[in-house]
DNA sequence: TATCTGTTATATATTATATATAACAGATAT
DNA sequence: ATATCTGTTATATATAATATATAACAGATA
């Protein structure tokens, strides 16, 4: 698997491994419909506990990231469609806020934020036809 | 005071206070060297233990944000000055990978992005001489 | 002296995070 | 059918984070 759980992070494991998936379907890391590792196999990889796996995977299933069959097992969602709601546009706005205003005091010029932005969002289209 | 607080948020007490004060100083509403309310009287101003407000002007002092005098209390550090750290840096690219990836899937064009991220840039830069 | 600072100590309550064991129902392969 | 793999559920425990409650202290100030 792809992970790279950081046990020191202030951030949760189960936070980090839905980042990590999430920014893997992103990447093209991930593709749509694909298997992912049942909640104990990912387990194991890791080295935690199935239970947080399983909180992770029920939260993605939850947010429409992922699908659950009984038989077959959790993959990723086939027919993605994540929606710009008014919701998570007024949460990302929040985050931009605070992210922003900090950025902006240690003396990172707007330039170099837009820049960073742009490097991510080039590691998304260079998977599709432009 | 300036704070408004949601206490039905996920988002830590705390943490919220010390957004909006980091903010506050990126926005101009608060002047450096101004005097921040003692500890008892913004909890009670918010309506919470004063204990929550003196972890938040302990950790905005750790981080340089504010300055604090046994006789005068908590001004915005008059010689503010924080530092674009490597340390900082890595933690802004990390939370821009995942916010990033899920505006990208979200269907949030680049362009977009940006202009919030300009939007926001605009509010601080609109009080200094450019 | 009374009142305002920040600071410290102690205790409690709640929630979030993570683990540990066990068991169950459904699907699948041998 | 048996063994093995799914996700799911239940219960219990441990630790840390968050927040509150009371009390007291030292220094500055009016």
């Amino acid at each position: 698997m792809f992970l790279q759980i950081q046990f020191e992070s202030e951030i949760p494991i189960y936070q980090q491994i839905k980042n990590q998936i999430i920014r893997g379907i992103a990447l093209g890391e991930l593709e749509l419909g694909e298997d992912l590792p049942s909640v104990r196999q990912l387990a194991a990889d890791i080295g935690i506990n199935f239970h947080t796996v399983n909180k992770v995977y029920n939260q993605l299933k939850q947010e429409g990231w992922v699908v659950i069959h009984r038989k077959s097992g959790v993959m990723v969602n086939p027919d993605l469609k994540p929606e710009k709601t008014p919701e998570y546009m007024e949460s990302l706005e929040e985050l931009l806020k605070i992210t922003t205003a900090e950025a902006y005091l240690r003396g990172l010029e707007k330039k170099e934020f837009i820049a960073l932005i742009e490097k991510n969002y080039e590691s998304y289209k260079s998977q599709e036809g432009e």
